[in-house]
DNA sequence: CATGAATGAGTTTTCATTCAT
DNA sequence: CATGAATGAAAACTCATTCAT
């Protein structure tokens, strides 16, 4: 590749805004995930880069534009992987189960997407406001359990006093605190937990915990 | 503003050390929970106290010190007002729901706390391995679980299949991503959830979903 | 806004390239005249362009070429109006009277051409020393007054003692002014004096002065 | 002075805020003036400092508060030197006479503060709206003229259809144009105007010219 | 013990300009 | 002839930290 034209180009990435831009994106994500808005520093991007610090400014404009299209990206990407997803062949719980265990291992797939939206909080999503890309995946996310709602509580399988936003929210805590807060629970508890095989067997404990919900046959709600 | 002019000191604040000091830690608590070790600035915290920049040097050294005995007052803080749950005296389920009910009020009431742990996770937990702090309260966490499955188990309340550990996890899990997650989540669905009845409400669902799954009465595990 | 992704370029301008270099001759002459040599950017002349930055510099070469030509094209309709103005048919003081009235008008319609030769003076004339332009607009200018003073002169109408530069400087000066100076002068005093009422009174007072100096009938000249 | 104490300090400026301020407001004066806001660098004025760039963003923050300080300065001097003109013992047309005489002295004198406003007007007296300085400086000018016109019209020897802020109007240009304009003027018609004789010369016409309007006797209005 | 003054070493950003078809 | 892509060099500004009583 040395050599891709009479004239000897120089490394074939030249004239490829498209690639140079996805390129300069990819290792913003890395940093903004590890570092913060803050802590990243332009010139640590632009070195894991095959272009220079020059380019991004080109590009992005500036560091907080960078962040907010790392942000965005990022959010686009987990949303393409999860409508993937097909659920509404399967019977509600079996559905829900599905989704849990889905959402888990997805979960545990996206460290750097966990970070950022980690950092996002930490800031009081001030960049994600302006955004509505936000919106859009998250809407997904909770159409998906609604429709199972729907059916489940129809047949009876499902409660009628539980909201698809009540899952969701339950499912995203326990999926999502798996990976935010693994450094620190595994410093106070040793990586125990994190094995591959407890890793297992708590994914199934969480899908048994919100079918358990679900159903409304656990513990009799505190009065 | 690096440079404000001549400065009128406060009255009254003089010459006392111990003042200074707490009155330092406080403002830089405010600071890094709000914007993270990279994001906040000494001459913010400066600010926000009754003393100048160049105190916070002379007291705390430098900047990873100062934050790390933030960490550290944050750490025993939470510590001081656990040690006053007493749950020995309760029947085993029963305290297991009073013990979520502490911790879901509890995080929601140390925000701050909270902020730190995740910047500690976004940064790897790096500033925590060297402080003995963290393991003395999640020890003490621990053990009250423990003790409350060993009862429960005696007993056959809690299925034997299940540890003090992955009950804590999830107690956990629920309780800070309530906390943790609430900027993006109310973001992107409303601050319906967040309402004080809806708190409540979300509280005894916790409640219901770990003694179900400490009982082990909820769904058939997967197979 | 450096990189503006994929341009869509205006249909119907292509291929006329005495067209587009008047576009951003234009473009340069606003933005040079608000904001000066060095506060002016290439690039927002570009946007304020039916072209890009790079057009600039292919038909410009550089930033101070683009400078001098916007300099040159001022200077060169100055020229151009000023040609039309004809007073070799008046009596002198009468013409003098014209020039003023002329002048004073001409002035407050050129704020682009005021402007440039503000920033030239600031920069002590650097740009304008090469070019032979000035030299034009300036010498047909004191050739006007220089032949009414002749003819003031041989009637007596207009005092021995002064010279066409002189009143060609009180005439500028007073023009000149009241232009120039506008911004600071209504920021101190009020908008009262740059009504169109208040202009004509100042227009009519500057000829009188102008006409009385010339006439030498003023005060006695301090001894 | 090399050895101030046993100690040896280095060079007598530091520990000398004051000082150091009042010798980056010099130094920031003369390059503003030279080449305007955008133009002058940050670090051409540190050099022609005994201190260093980073001292400068320390006293004043960043560029355009350093202007604006300077613009401050620059009008506070010429108050402070305007204050010691005491005319209101002159009969009125002789308090003209040296109100105009010294005028155009002093704007010679004052380069650095007729470029200053200069720049401004070019900018459209953005800087100069914020402070209110300038409305002091400027309303003192009037006031003087106020209580000549006063007193002369009283008399009879001020015709009573001029104001002050006309007379300060033709003034102020007159004096203004002969500093400001003198680059592209001496360019054009070279520095005969400009020799000691000729603007002496100069300063008597323009004490004439003043005085004719204000007596009104010169040409009969045009009707 | 306490503190006002000062600063080195980055970091982001800007700007006119050139490369390469 | 015309143009999209790229860029070096310098500018403004920031930040934790130290100097010197």
């Amino acid at each position: 590749m040395e050599h891709a034209g009479p004239r000897g180009r120089r490394a074939g990435w030249k004239q490829d805004p498209a690639g140079v831009q996805a390129d300069i994106l990819r290792a913003a994500t890395e940093e903004f995930a590890r570092k913060g808005l803050t802590g990243a520093r332009i010139s640590d991007i632009a070195q894991r880069t095959r272009t220079t610090k020059r380019m991004i400014f080109y590009y992005f404009q500036n560091k907080q534009t960078l962040y907010r299209r790392v942000l965005e990206e990022a959010y686009r990407e987990v949303r393409a992987e999860e409508a993937r997803l097909n659920l509404s062949a399967l019977p509600p719980l079996e559905a829900l189960r599905r989704l849990v265990a889905f959402t888990f291992d997805h979960h545990r797939r996206s460290e750097s997407f966990i970070r950022l939206v980690m950092i996002e909080n930490v800031q009081e999503a001030r960049h994600l406001r302006g955004s509505d890309l936000v919106a859009h995946v998250n809407q997904s996310a909770i159409e998906r359990i609604r429709e199972i709602c729907a059916r489940g509580q129809e047949t009876g399988e499902i409660r009628p006093d539980i909201t698809a936003l009540e899952l969701h929210w339950m499912i995203s805590a326990l999926c999502f605190f798996n990976v935010s807060n693994r450094p620190t629970f595994s410093l106070s508890f040793g990586p125990d937990l994190f094995t591959e095989d407890a890793q297992e067997r708590l994914r199934a404990r969480v899908a048994e915990m919100v079918v358990a919900v679900a159903r409304g046959t656990g513990a009799a709600p505190t009065p």
